[in-house]
DNA sequence: CAAGAATTTTAATACTTCATGAAAAATTCG
DNA sequence: CGAATTTTTCATGAAGTATTAAAATTCTTG
C-alpha cells in the first residue's frame, strides 16, 4: 500500500508548487525537478509512477526530455502526461511517436488534474496483482469480497485488520517485522509506532482464533504455514 | 472469426494513413473517411463496431459527427473515441455529454492508440454480455424495460440509480470501490466526486429496501451474494 | 527463579468514514 | 420557456476504526 510516486517536471517554480501541493494533497508522493535534466536524474533514480512534463522549459524541452525517458528499458514503462500552454504551435503532431499518456492544457483546474491522472494511473494498474484469495486450514481470506471465511464461519473486519491478515496470508511461513508490514500494509510514508501492529493483530486473534498467526519473539509475526 | 470493424474519421490524409495502417497491422478492418458526412455515411452503411473521430475538422467538426449518430437509434450504441489536438480542452467538456467512450491527445503513439481502443473495445463488450436480467433474494432487475422487482412491487429508477444497482448486482459479492464505480457506470472521462456515489446507493436503498446492498466501510460497496 | 525484554491486553482518545437531509445545479419534458 | 425530475454537492453527526499509552502477562536467559 505504498504511495503512489509522481514526478513533476517544470521550469517555472510557482507552477511547480501548486501542482505539488496539490497533488500531496490528494495522497501522492511528490518529487519535483526544475528541469529537464534534472527531470530525468530523478526519474532514474525514484521510478516514479507517473511523470508530468511541461513540453515549453528552456535547454532541454519535454519532447527532449520525453524521448531520452523512452530510450531508457525500465522508464519507458512509466506513463507520462505532458503539460503544454494554451496557443503552443502543434509540434510535428503527424509524425511524433512519443508516447504521451495524456495532455492537459494549462491553466489546468485542479480537480481535473487530479482526476486525469488517476484516470491514467488506472489505466496502467499493474496486473501484476496478488492472488485475491487466499486459503489454508480452513480460513479462507477473499479480497474480491473483502469477507474471511473459517470453517464456514463468515467474519467481516475492518479494512486494516483485514489487510494486514491479507498480507501476512499472502506470505505463509514468511516471518514479517513490524516495520516491514507497516511499510507494505499501511504505506511507506505514514508515521504509526510499530506497537499498532500487535494491537490489530491481536484484533484479529480475536476474531478469528489464534492458531493462524504465530509470534515470533524479537522478530515479528508469521501466518502458520 | 469476423474483425472487428473501426471507422476513422479525419481530415488529414496523411494521419487517416497512418492510424488506418497501425489499426490493420493490429488485426482490426478499418474503413477511413475524409470528411463528417461522409463518415455518417459510411458509418450507416458499415455500422462500424468503434468509431475514432478527430473533433477538429472543417464543415462538420467531429462534435456535430457524434451529435447525428446519437440520434440514430443503432448508431448510438457504437462506441465514439475522440482524437483531439493539444490546447482544445474546452471542447473535451461538451463532448463528455454526448457520451464519449475516451479521449485520445494528438501526438499518441501507436501502441497506445491500439491499446486504448482495445480497451474501449473490451469495456463496451463486457457490458454487451451481462445478462439483462438479474436476479436474487426476491429482487429481479431488468435492464431491458428499466424495472426494478422487489416482492411483485415494480420500481422505476432513475437512470444512474438504475445503473448502478444492475452493476452493483451483476457482481453479485464483490466490492467495489467508489472510483470503481464512477468509471464503469459513469464513464471514464467524467469529473464527479466519489460522493456522489454514496447518494445514489441510498437513494436506491430508500426505494428498493436497504437488504440488498452491503456497504464495506473503507472500501466501498458490494451486492448481497 | 528473578530480572529484563518483548508481547498481549485493556482502555481512553483521536480520527475516518458513511448516512442523512437539504439545497443547488443540471437535465428532461411538456 | 418553465415546472418537474434527476443528479450532484455540501454540511453534519453518529458510528465505527485506528492509534497510543500504559498495565498485565509471558517469555528468555543468566
Amino acid at each position: 500500500m505504498n504511495k503512489v510516486k509522481i514526478l513533476v517536471v517544470d521550469d517555472e517554480e510557482d507552477l511547480l508548487d501548486l501542482i505539488s501541493y496539490n497533488l500531496k494533497k490528494a495522497g501522492y508522493e511528490v518529487s519535483t525537478a526544475i528541469n529537464g535534466k534534472k527531470g530525468i536524474e530523478l526519474a532514474k533514480r525514484q521510478k516514479p509512477d507517473l511523470i508530468l512534463l511541461d513540453i515549453m522549459m528552456p535547454e532541454m524541452n519535454g519532447i527532449e526530455v520525453c524521448e531520452v525517458l523512452m530510450r531508457d528499458e525500465i522508464l519507458k514503462q512509466i506513463p507520462v502526461v505532458f503539460l503544454t500552454a494554451r496557443g503552443e504551435e502543434e509540434i510535428e503532431v503527424k509524425t511524433l511517436d512519443l508516447g504521451a499518456d495524456d495532455f492537459l492544457a494549462k491553466p489546468i483546474s485542479t480537480t481535473k488534474l487530479v482526476s486525469r491522472i488517476k484516470a491514467v494511473l488506472r489505466r496502467y494498474k499493474k496486473s501484476e496483482e496478488e492472488n485475491p484469495i487466499v486459503e489454508a486450514h480452513g480460513i479462507k481470506i477473499d479480497k474480491i469480497r473483502y469477507i474471511v471465511t473459517v470453517d464456514n464461519t463468515e467474519y467481516t473486519l475492518p479494512k486494516k485488520e483485514f489487510e494486514l491478515l491479507f498480507y501476512l496470508a499472502s506470505r505463509k511461513g514468511k516471518v514479517l517485522d513490524r516495520q516491514t508490514l507497516l511499510n507494505e500494509v499501511w504505506g511507506n510514508n505514514i508515521y504509526v509506532i510499530d506497537r499498532t501492529v500487535d494491537v490489530h493483530i491481536r484484533k484479529i486473534r480475536e476474531k478469528i482464533g489464534d492458531e493462524f498467526i504465530e509470534t515470533v519473539k524479537g522478530v515479528g509475526y508469521r501466518f502458520k504455514e
